[in-house]
DNA sequence: AGCACGCCGACT
DNA sequence: GTCGGCGTGCTC
């Protein structure tokens, strides 16, 4: 259904009909700068919330209803809309969220849309067919007939699963169809969102569980908008302490729905599972690796508010809850809740927007929390429930540090002699290893001895990493790779391309040499690459089929290792390099969780960090295990900048292919840039990454106190430029990478 | 985001 | 003389 018009300068197209007397303002999932206002048909009977076909051009596009008004289109006659689609309404508050989210990213309210309703448009499943009994006997009966005869009295099935059951070929199936023993039926996927089952028990809670567990129910029965910090150190149990809380919100209203956000997909089965355990029900779950058909029932049956628990991803936060009664953001500190591509939003602070436009109560959980969250638990705004200690007998690992500078590792070699001699007794215990570091690939930088030319990726300024494995050198920003060259493409020297710097790889080779007899696998996105993969590997470790573990973070999250006794961190400086906002905070945060995979139940564990500053403060208080002496630090130095929690932050990026056009248009720009008190700008700068693609990069920063309109600032500087050409701006407010 | 309209190189 | 490159501008 494709319409064409053609624009002939005398205003367009007539339309017949003009006496239509409502206008709808319709949002489409585009980077439009508004909603588009259209006609109303005659008996079409719109209502706010409706998804409806609309032309834009010469398309025909799914939009959204967002207002209705009296009127007739005054100059220029408007387009009616061409039809209301049977997909469920987005409800007032999914459509107040997605404008809400769109003026905070100074971005078109087109872009969040078209997050909010990627599941209805995906495809419905198509209906299966099914063969059951009829109930007539055929014409001669066969031994092959029999034994299908009976395989369907076990209800309708799929014509090769039936064939399957009874053990016979398809065609004896066929047969019997052709006959009128067995019907044909197509029947529509079904909804499988069963109610929660309340009645079922909860695990048993420890006692300082069990008083976290009864605050937070106390404040989901307010039944208001509420924010919670659930505090608690690895193990500590949060997880059956926010399931008390979904029980409660559940109790509390048969039509509550509860929406659980987890940072990786990697993490939704183990956290379905427990779900399952509590409830008796499968939860509906949101995420990438969904596929379209079953999205599409997630989304009708959220919006039609069958689905009432919903686990998923960050993209879960724009699903169209109908009751949104509870949201739990778990690992809320994790940098995946911030999406920095396309529409660019922080889910764990949009989460706290959500519950305030839905009156949902909002939980967030971590053993390290974002300084964000530990401010506003600080000054009362939000609830802080700290769980105490550690469950059932285990303790906390040993944490100490290893100085590089006292104790190096031999020229070309990674680990320390107190590491490998720590790593020596622990086999010899017969306990298991994780060597962790935040390095795919097998060294992070080639370059020529001859030359001292630096490998780089074509029209990028980033390093090519060496892969070992495939034998290539690859960009991790931006996907390129080439098979490793014999010769410098420089200067031609044969052999002459040095490794530098480790990666889990070597780290990998690097153990096998030390530990020839020892069991050495490697856990990263390039040697895991699906679920079933990942599965497959902490099994094995968690069978003790491996006794070393090299793992990038990959492996740092969520997996328990009984086995485990040794954590050995082999660069805990990588992340504070580059120094950005948050390379401390991160820090402490990636390497608590890496240090607290050490030692579980009985065993005692132990973490050895390798650094060249064991006087920084993030060594110090991973050593001491004392988080809120770190916290307390980074809160002051951030104080003193004004930096977030006490002050925002954005970025403006201007990209294009022509360094001189670019640099006149940042100058422009930064004439532009309005005069607000609390407001400072930085730049233009050269982004770190200063070429991408072909397109050089420009960085503005921009820091202003608490109390400013960052968003307005940044989208009324926007309005006074016209980006020339192919001069793209982009707005990060709050941004997370600083490259 | 599409998709069209609009001005400058290699082909029947 | 046309086919077509993708630069810029619009879509209610």
């Amino acid at each position: 259904m494709r319409r064409l018009f053609t624009g002939c300068g005398d205003g367009g197209p007539a339309y017949v009909g003009q006496a239509m007397s409502r206008i709808a303002s319709v949002l489409l999932p585009m980077p439009l700068p508004e909603a588009f206002d259209y006609a109303e048909p005659e008996g079409m009977d719109l209502e706010v919330g409706d998804q409806v076909a609309a032309p834009l051009g010469p398309r025909l596009l799914r939009g959204v209803v967002v207002a209705l008004r009296e009127g007739a289109g005054g100059n220029r006659p408007l387009k009616p809309i061409e039809g209301k689609l049977e997909s469920p309404p987005l409800p007032a508050g999914a459509i107040e969220f997605v404008q809400w989210a769109a003026r905070y990213s100074v971005d078109a309210p087109g872009q969040p849309l078209a997050i909010a309703i990627r599941g209805a448009r995906a495809p419905k499943a198509r209906p299966e067919k099914v063969l059951e009994a009829t109930g007539a006997m055929p014409g001669r009966m066969t031994p092959a007939r029999a034994k299908v005869i009976e395989a369907a009295q076990a209800g309708p099935a799929a014509p090769a699963d039936l064939a399957r059951a009874a053990g016979v070929s398809a065609g004896v199936v066929k047969g019997l169809v052709d006959e009128g023993v067995l019907a044909l039926r197509m029947i529509e996927a079904e909804d499988a969102f069963d109610a929660p089952d309340l009645a079922r028990a909860g695990h048993e809670l420890n006692a300082s569980q069990a008083a976290a567990a009864a605050a937070l129910s106390d404040m989901v029965g307010e039944g208001t908008f509420n924010v919670a910090l659930l505090d608690g150190v690895t193990g500590s149990g949060k997880t059956e302490v926010y399931l008390e809380a979904v029980a409660a919100a559940l109790a509390r209203d048969p039509d509550a729905q509860v929406l659980v956000m987890l940072p990786e997909i990697a993490l939704t089965q183990a956290v379905i599972a427990r779900f399952v355990e509590r409830f008796g029900v499968i939860p509906a779950e949101w995420h990438s690796d969904v596929a379209p058909p079953m999205r599409r029932r997630v989304w009708d049956a959220v919006a039609t508010g069958k689905a009432r628990i919903v686990v998923g991803a960050r993209s879960a936060l724009f699903l169209p809850f109908r009751k949104l009664s509870l949201i739990v953001v778990d690992e809320e500190h994790d940098g995946s809740y911030k999406q920095d591509e396309g529409f660019i939003y922080q889910a764990r602070d949009l989460s706290v927007v959500r519950g305030k436009i839905e009156n949902a109560a909002v939980i967030l959980a971590s053993a390290t929390p974002s300084l964000e969250t530990l401010r506003n638990a600080e000054t009362g705004r939000y609830r802080w429930l700290r769980l105490a200690a550690r469950h059932g007998t285990a303790r906390l690992p040993d944490i100490s540090l290893i100085d590089l500078k006292e104790t190096p590792p031999e020229a070309g070699r990674w680990l320390s002699p107190p590491l490998v001699e720590a790593m020596a007794e622990t086999l010899a215990a017969g306990e298991q290893t994780l060597l962790f570091l935040n390095r795919r690939g097998y060294a992070p930088l080639v370059l020529c001895k001859a030359c001292g030319e630096r490998m780089t990726s074509p029209d990028t300024d980033s390093w090519l990493v060496e892969h070992r494995y495939s034998g290539r050198l690859v960009c991790h920003l931006t996907g390129f790779s080439m098979p490793k060259p014999e010769r410098c493409p420089h200067c031609g020297a044969k052999d002459s391309l040095a490794s530098i710097g480790p990666g889990v790889e070597r780290v990998e080779e690097e153990a096998r040499f030390l530990f020839p007899k020892a069991r050495v696998a490697v856990f990263s996105s390039d040697t895991v690459w699906d679920a079933k993969e990942a599965r497959r590997l902490v099994d094995a470790m968690a069978e003790g089929e491996i006794d070393i573990l090299v793992a990038t973070q990959a492996a740092a999250k969520g997996h328990n290792f009984p086995r485990l006794t040794l954590v050995g961190v082999v660069d805990a400086d990588l992340g504070l390099r580059g120094g950005d906002l948050r390379a401390a905070e991160r820090t402490y945060q990636l390497l608590a969780q890496a240090t607290g995979r050490a030692g579980r139940r009985d065993r005692p564990g132990r973490a050895l960090l390798q650094t060249y500053a064991p006087e920084h403060a993030v060594m110090q208080a991973l050593k001491a295990q004392d988080r809120d002496a770190f916290v307390a630090a980074e809160m002051a130095e951030r104080e003193i900048m004004k930096l977030p929690p006490f002050g925002r932050l954005g970025a403006i990026v201007v990209s294009g292919p022509d360094a001189a056009a670019l640099e006149a248009f940042a100058q422009e720009m930064a004439k532009a840039a309005p005069n607000a008190e609390g407001v400072e700008v930085y730049g233009p700068a050269d982004a770190p990454l200063s070429l991408v693609r072909g397109r050089r990069r420009k960085r503005f920063l921009v820091r202003a106190d608490r109390n400013v309109d960052l968003s307005a600032y940044l989208a009324t500087w926007r309005a006074r430029v016209r980006p020339p050409g192919a001069i793209r701006v982009a707005i990060d407010v709050d941004p997370y990478s600083f490259l």
